[in-house]
DNA sequence: GACTAGTGTCGAC
DNA sequence: TTACGGTCGACACTAGTC
């Protein structure tokens, strides 16, 4: 095999996409989806928003308070809550079309996967992008959702390629393109390379990865430590040799919410840490794991966050030890607690299957 | 030096 | 000028132990 050919697909503006599907009205106005937290009024964020949405500046993760500021002067703007269930729907009848196209799928979020599809285009990148397009098509006929298609000959220079044209996009950077592909990019477009880490690159006055490539491997991993300095290494020269894989199991579940409001009163935060302990115990029973250790994670009223976390003697499932636990940690944090606590979270991980162990014994 | 536990940071979606 | 979700994963760093 000379190379691979590697898709990464991505839904178009996903949730907000998902409210015009069912409500073709949108289409013409600006739509913001938005995660309220229980806080009410507008406390929260911003999940999505479509085009018409983001020429007025609105992003993911904004605060819903700012995205309704660049608005202000709109009379037609639409803000949304998250229907989660029926994005989901959509996501499964979506993902299912487009497990058909792949040699190997790997899921990665509602609206995101990848597919090797070396196999079935014999490594030719003119069959590739023809085979995306009638991925993209039969997307839009049958789900009528629009989507973006990213092709090279691995994951990152791929979906790299899915966000340097969207909406609606099909962008293929055959293997000896990718130099010429990424040296004019911003440091920025490498996954992983997030907000801090593109400072870290500004202060040493480098801002396209052309420039980046300038920094040898021990530079890279001064800066950031040996696994994420090499990767960037790699990434900065479009090498990267992870296999498209199905994803395994969780290794971690999580609930966090955001206080009515902010407190560092244990009657007040126990109330809480316990409904968050038996939401995260069901979804353990469900799917019959038993866990190991156990966290609380508060995020303080300036935004940064504090945890603490406890490995058990054994295993276990129990509601029971899973709130003992959780209120321990919580009693202890909050002995030398300073700030006052926006948000409360708990997690559980360390897993084992509680049955199917099948005993190893019988192996010998 | 290898390993584990615990805390914190960063980032993706 | 502020404003701020929920869930997950990777990994850096440190301290303790052997």
């Amino acid at each position: 095999m000379q190379h691979r050919v590697i898709f990464h697909i991505d839904f178009d503006y996903f949730y907000a996409q998902c409210e015009e599907l069912r409500n073709p009205e949108l289409k013409t106005k600006p739509v913001v989806v938005c995660v309220f937290s229980d806080r009410g009024g507008d406390s929260g964020a911003v999940a999505t928003a479509n085009y018409q949405a983001r020429k007025y500046g609105v992003k993911s993760g904004m605060p819903i308070k700012f995205a309704k500021r660049k608005m202000e002067e709109l009379q037609d703007a639409v803000f949304l809550p998250t229907d989660f269930d029926y994005y989901s729907e959509i996501s499964e009848s979506a993902m299912s079309i487009i497990r058909t196209y792949a040699d190997i799928f790997e899921y990665v979020g509602k609206d995101e996967a990848y597919l090797d599809v070396t196999k079935r285009t014999e490594e030719d990148f003119t069959r590739a992008s023809h085979l995306a397009q009638q991925l993209k098509n039969s997307l839009r006929s049958s789900v009528k959702l629009s989507s973006t298609i990213g092709i090279s000959s691995n994951k990152l220079v791929s979906k790299i390629a899915t966000d340097f044209k969207k909406p609606d996009g099909l962008t293929v950077v055959e293997p000896d393109k990718i130099e010429s592909f990424l040296d004019p990019l911003p440091i920025k477009v490498i996954p992983g390379i997030g907000k801090k880490s593109e400072e870290k690159f500004h202060e040493l006055e480098l801002q396209t990865i052309s420039e980046l490539k300038k920094l040898d491997v021990f530079a890279l991993n001064g800066l950031f430590g040996r696994k994420t300095g090499t990767y960037i290494y790699n990434a900065a020269r479009g090498i990267d040799e992870y296999p498209v894989s199905p994803r395994g199991d969780p290794i971690q579940y999580s609930r966090i919410v955001t206080l009515k409001q902010d407190t560092k009163s244990f009657d007040s935060l126990s109330k809480d840490l316990e409904q968050l302990c038996e939401d995260v115990q069901n979804a353990i029973v469900k799917d019959n794991l038993v866990f190991k250790s156990v966290g609380i994670q508060f995020v303080q009223e300036d935004l940064s966050n504090r945890t603490k976390s406890r490995m058990l003697k054994n295993p276990t499932s129990s509601l029971e030890e899973l709130k003992k636990t959780a209120l321990q940690l919580l009693r202890e944090s909050l002995a030398d607690q300073r700030l006052q606590i926006r948000r409360l979270g708990v997690k559980v991980s360390d897993f084992s299957e509680v049955s199917g162990q099948a005993d190893i014994t019988n192996f010998f």
